[in-house]
DNA sequence: AAAACGGGGGC
DNA sequence: GCCCCAGTTTT
């Protein structure tokens, strides 16, 4: 999903909604769309008694606004009516919520609530292969590898900076290694990449 | 594990 | 027209 904290305080709930906006989107667009949103509504009581026409139409430019509108409504009439309006704060009460898997949960219990929770998503994945510290065909064994090695400390500071890292220094086509403040590691660890 | 699904924007 | 995009659901 998507940080929003670098823009004052956000709830768990505009985290969690700006994570849905943000599946197989880009980050710009997350952040323009998230931002008109959150200027009409931005707690489960004014997401719900929006009209869902009124939702597709705040969420246009967004990939998807119509199953995404659907979603949204419908994850805030159940937190209204099974959460007394809170987000709940534990990954399979979150995951029952359609559109919401592992990742935006997650990142919702990280970023919302500062929850350590590790969402490896393609980026980490390829981060931490490339490195070679696991060698993992999907980045659900990589999580689950990580999830052994790794101290519960550092699941946030994963998702909230590794992944990024893997958007835009350790990219998967021409990484730019030139300039990455970890290339002495990648030198270290034998990674042939490198240039 | 792989395919299907849902689309908008950039080149 | 083609491809990518902080993913989820269904085969």
């Amino acid at each position: 999903m998507f940080d929003l904290r670098d823009r004052g305080y956000r709830s768990p709930f505009e985290q969690l909604v700006a994570s849905l906006i943000s599946a197989r989107t880009r980050d710009e667009t997350t952040l323009v769309v998230s931002e008109r949103l959150f200027a009409v509504a931005r707690t489960p009581d004014a997401m719900a008694e929006l009209p869902e026409e009124r939702l597709i139409a705040l969420l246009r430019g967004a990939t998807f606004p119509e199953p995404k509108a659907r979603d949204i409504l419908a994850l805030s009439r159940r937190i209204l009516d099974e959460h007394h309006g809170s987000v709940p704060g534990t990954p399979d009460a979150l995951m029952t919520f359609h559109g919401v898997g592992p990742k935006i949960a997650a990142l919702t219990l990280a970023v919302g609530f500062g929850i350590p929770a590790l969402a490896v998503d393609i980026h980490v994945h390829r981060i931490v292969n490339r490195w070679g510290y696991v060698a993992a065909r999907t980045p659900e064994r990589t999580m689950t590898a990580l999830l052994g090695v790794l101290p519960r400390h550092y699941w946030v500071e994963i998702n909230e900076r590794l992944v990024p890292f893997g958007k835009w220094v350790c990219t998967g086509e021409r990484p730019h290694c030139s300039t990455c403040p970890l290339r002495d590691l990648c030198e270290r660890v034998g990674v042939t990449e490198s240039r």
